[in-house]
DNA sequence: TACAACAGTGCTCGGTGCACC
DNA sequence: CGGTGCACCGAGCACTGTTGT
């Protein structure tokens, strides 16, 4: 005895008097059943409440209807939202969605993606700790069937992946800062091992060239790589000496983010009066500062969206491809002019 | 190169030379097995890359080794923290974790626990739309499974739950607030369905009456059942004339705290400067605001390890029981002395 | 005879555990 | 005692046999 209770298609054949293999061709919509079969047997299945076994099913046809999400860790508010997003397209498209944290190392990461294989989902979406990590990349070889990417990028490998543009974003806010007069920019942002920072300090670096700046010259601090420390390195830089004192910051992420403005408020230095300021990712708790924060913003959901759409159409047999994905720029109250700036 | 995820029983079977059973039994810890067996077995095993199929063994032994979740949505940081707390303590366990969203519809919530109950997880973690819907008490009782409810009270159903000891936080809160002279106090919260909102409230009062204060005379605002609309309703408090305006404000929950903190800094006013404050849940970015809110804390995470203690036990054959965990106020800048009364 | 519509059989998926040698 | 054969778990699917028109 399995499952106390649970009706079998036996039971749902004794029940309409007729063969276990028709009730198979009825629920499986197969042509040659007649009108009067099919009520027969979808009426004895509603008495009975019956519903097909997904562990037979899948032991049968080797697939599970699971999809496997791997992030690196939860505390990033902005991944409940993906997932919000996620779940909703696959729940709709009878897809159930199977969650596993990293722990932001490799070797766990490696030991999730074996489990999920092992657990026989039908496809992967990760967030991975890396995006040059080869553990990583084996795991991810060694899963036969679809994956997604969410902002990661593993070159020759056959993945698809949700990439959002955050060069764009964070170059439009940089040029912003720079036709403000702001030439000491300090931009705080994560590990350059994951596919959005790059994007972020090459859309930077890419506002200093068009503005015809050199970034080496003409900033003193440029990149600081450092989440967990961001708070740290935001006092060290926002006490040095005014006149080598970044005039702006530019968080690249929600570590930094929150860094950087209790960096500021210890140290009594107001966002846009003394320091101007663009985050990433608008929060909604950012709504309640004033005053108000710049932002580079990206829709959260709608790229869990786009993944599972992508899941669905992977399993659906077409060939893997990237989705590009915008980012805002918000024009808010913590972009100000540099201090002996001409307005 | 051989498909490592394919190898069978049959085929370590076949590589030891020996009967598919006397692999099962070697793998599964039996005693009656020679040394010589298993060793041999053992080679085999390795050298094929085997693994056992947990579809295949689930359709044997009728359990998953699955245990799902299903929240009211994932808005709520709260909730990304308990999910870490659970799927930290499964994965160790071996079981591994589905998470649903109901998005705070009752029907939605019984579609997910039926899908969940015929998905044969081998337990339910829920945390209910409202703790009073008929329908979700009979999803529930339909589940003859463990089922551990967080933060929620279903009266005469064999469920564990998880509890949270909000009264004595918002007590000891409220307790403070009174003694430094507030009368009209405000505690804007969600709704009443759920255990959380009924036992502040119940803990608010209890402050009263300690006190020797009777809450329906001596406060003229006392509880508002709105969590989208709490912006609305702090403005509109904050509006009234000083001699009726609530000197101090409780946000018993997210949606409450981001709302009231909003409404206070587009009319300019600072908490703890002009009014009090004290809110629920210690929120990573509540660091970055000053003055330093006062809180009424719980740790998320530790919920949700102790939930799913709470499913390992379960489903080792434990009676479903209550676990009762502490919440704490933390006094900090936003709870002064009301204006007017002496210090 | 031809054919549609079903019944019934038997093997498959991978693993488990009991009866039996 | 150590090891093997075999009947299951629930569904899918191909194939043969049977019925009625």
């Amino acid at each position: 005895m399995s499952n106390s209770g649970s009706v079998t298609i036996h039971d749902v054949a004794r029940r309409a008097n007729v063969a276990v293999s028709s009730v198979s061709r009825v629920l499986s919509n197969h042509p040659d059943v007649s009108i009067k079969m099919k009520t027969k047997v979808e009426a004895a299945a509603r008495e009975l409440g019956y519903s097909p076994d997904p562990v037979a099913q899948s032991l049968r046809r080797g697939t599970t209807n699971l999809v496997g999400l791997v992030v690196r860790d939860y505390a990033n508010p902005f991944f409940a939202e993906v997932i919000s997003g996620i779940e909703e397209v696959l729940t709709e498209a009878g897809y159930t969605l199977i969650v596993t944290s990293s722990g932001r190392e490799a070797t766990q990461e490696t030991e999730r993606i074996t489990m999920l294989r092992q657990r026989r989902v039908d496809a992967l979406i990760l967030a991975t700790v890396s995006d040059k990590s080869t553990s990583t990349r084996k795991a991810i070889s060694a899963f036969k069937k679809p994956v997604v990417l969410l902002d990661r990028e593993f070159p020759r490998l056959s993945t698809a992946s949700i990439l959002l543009d955050h060069a764009s974003g964070l170059q439009a806010g940089t040029t912003d800062l720079l036709s403000k007069g702001h030439r000491r920019i300090a931009l705080i942002t994560g590990t350059p091992d994951i596919r959005p920072t790059r994007e972020r300090v090459r859309g930077f670096e890419q506002a200093y060239r068009d503005a015809g700046i050199d970034p080496a010259e003409a900033t003193e601090i440029a990149v600081v790589f450092s989440a967990s420390f961001a708070h740290e390195k935001a006092v060290e830089l926002l006490r040095l000496p005014v006149r080598r004192r970044p005039t702006a910051f530019i968080a690249g992420g929600v570590q930094a983010t929150i860094g950087i403005l209790e960096a500021m408020s210890e140290l009594g230095i107001r966002a846009g009066d003394d320091v101007s300021l663009i985050v990433c990712d608008d929060l909604p708790w950012l709504r309640v500062m004033r005053p108000q924060i710049s932002s580079v913003s990206r829709d959260a959901v709608d790229m869990g969206r786009a993944a599972a759409d992508m899941v669905l159409s992977l399993l659906g047999g077409s060939t893997p491809s990237s989705v590009m994905l915008p980012t805002t720029y918000h024009v808010r109250e913590t972009t100000q002019f540099a201090p002996g700036s001409r307005r």
